[in-house]
DNA sequence: TCTGGGGTCCTAGGACCC
DNA sequence: TCTGGGGTCCTAGGACCC
């Protein structure tokens, strides 16, 4: 029987955090900000606090917070002010004042990310990466897997990881992933729920359409407008009905769904799509008045690139940019070009031919490079590669 | 003083080829 | 001389997820 977990690190952030600050337990915490000129404050006053003794009083409280972050994950203490993943700092701090702010800290939360898989793939093999703390696990041929439905296995799981890292997860476990992850869900913080085929009608339809991974805020919102509310309600409209509604794939996809049917397999590995960097500024930049700030840090943005690629062995070939104007509306060019490339010049030319392609009246608050079309770096492709970057060191100009 | 950063996948139109 | 039908690649935008 197939039998597929998800299991999911309970407030990953906000729960590492709490191992260096255990005096912040049980208070209204907020984990967020970025790494611009505002949050480096913040990051020096607890750099400066040595991290055994921190009294609560002498942390940093939301009020005094002035830059563009957003929340990144909050306490359940803090959630009860309506303070959650997303919201802006300076709304959140309107809500909840006196909330402790903390600034994130993604390398600390990678490494316990590692700590937690690598457990997982002691006892099990069969996972799939999604993201820092969350997988799926096979445990249809995994010895014992089968035993009460996967909850031998869960619990086991659960501990070693609990003993491994300090850290607590929820699992669901189901007959595919679509329901494990829903599953996963149920029994919040340190549970386990089993579910089955014969669960669907009880477990499943009464939820809201939104708790299907897949449905995001305009699918649900135009399934409510259609009176389609729950899982339920979803899974008894005609399929064709919903096809003709929402496109050929969706509809089919949305009406499977719904009868909790998903074949997609655990995937252990798989080689990435694109690969971007990006950033937000300080304060929104005009393209002819602040040139110089833009060119910098669109050069600074390019070399990131070229030094991720080359960290990770890949080369590619289409180049793009992303730009976010100070009204929130986004525009994208990308371009595809002869030769592969890993080489910050060849990307930061290319990116700078598409720059020219894009209205630049308006003020920007974000820009972004990336690049797609990736191939793993051989032998075989090295000397088109230093070819192309050859030309690309000849042909290096000021775009801005 | 609203609204981060890094991704994947889908759609849709046009170019181009057979 | 008014009109085909696929298939693939490229590009732009958008939904969605963590």
């Amino acid at each position: 029987m197939r039998r597929i977990a998800h299991l999911d690190m309970d407030a990953l952030y906000a729960s590492v955090e709490l191992l260096r600050y255990p005096q912040l337990k049980g208070l209204p915490v907020v984990i967020g900000g970025g790494r611009r000129a505002a949050d480096e404050t913040l990051r020096q006053t607890y750099q400066d606090h040595t991290l055994a003794g921190i009294p609560v009083e002498s942390f940093p409280r939301l009020v005094d917070y002035t830059g563009r972050g957003v929340i990144t994950t909050a306490t359940y203490a803090a959630r009860q002010f309506g303070v959650g993943s997303a919201l802006g700092l300076m709304k959140a701090a309107k809500l909840c004042p006196q909330a402790i702010l903390l600034p994130v800290d993604f390398a600390e939360y990678r490494k316990y990310s590692r700590l937690f898989k690598d457990t997982i793939l002691e006892i099990a093999p069969q996972m799939e990466d999604r993201g820092v703390d969350e997988v799926y696990i096979d445990f249809s041929d995994l010895p014992g897997g089968q035993r009460e439905g996967g909850r031998v296995q869960a619990r086991l799981i659960q501990k070693a990881i609990f003993d491994a890292t300090g850290l607590t997860c929820s699992v669901g476990v189901a007959p595919n992933k679509l329901l494990a992850k829903m599953a996963s869900e149920f029994n919040k913080p340190n549970g386990i729920s089993i579910i089955f085929e014969h669960d669907l009608q009880s477990k499943i339809w009464p939820l809201a359409c939104r708790k299907i991974n897949g449905i995001g805020p305009k699918a649900d919102e135009k399934l409510k407008s259609h009176g389609i509310d729950t899982i339920g309600q979803l899974a008894v409209r005609e399929q064709q009905w919903l096809m003709d509604t929402f496109g050929q794939k969706t509809g089919a996809w949305m009406h499977d769904a719904a009868h909790g049917r998903d074949e997609r397999p655990v995937v252990t590995e798989s080689e990435p799509v694109s690969i971007s960097r990006e950033t937000t500024f300080d304060r929104d930049l005009h393209a002819v008045r602040d040139k110089a700030e833009l060119s910098a840090v669109f050069t600074r943005l390019c070399e990131q690139l070229a030094t991720d690629l080359q960290r990770k062995g890949y080369v590619g070939k289409t180049i793009g940019i992303k730009l976010r104007y100070d009204n929130f509306k986004t525009a994208t060019r990308d371009q595809t070009v002869d030769a592969y490339t890993a080489n910050a010049k060849a990307i930061r030319h290319a990116a700078g031919l598409c720059l020219k392609r894009v209205p630049l009246e308006r003020k920007l608050r974000l820009l972004g490079v990336r690049i797609g079309s990736l191939a793993l770096l051989d032998i075989a492709q090295v000397a088109t590669i230093s070819e192309a970057n050859r030309v690309a060191d000849e042909t290096e100009r000021e775009l801005f």
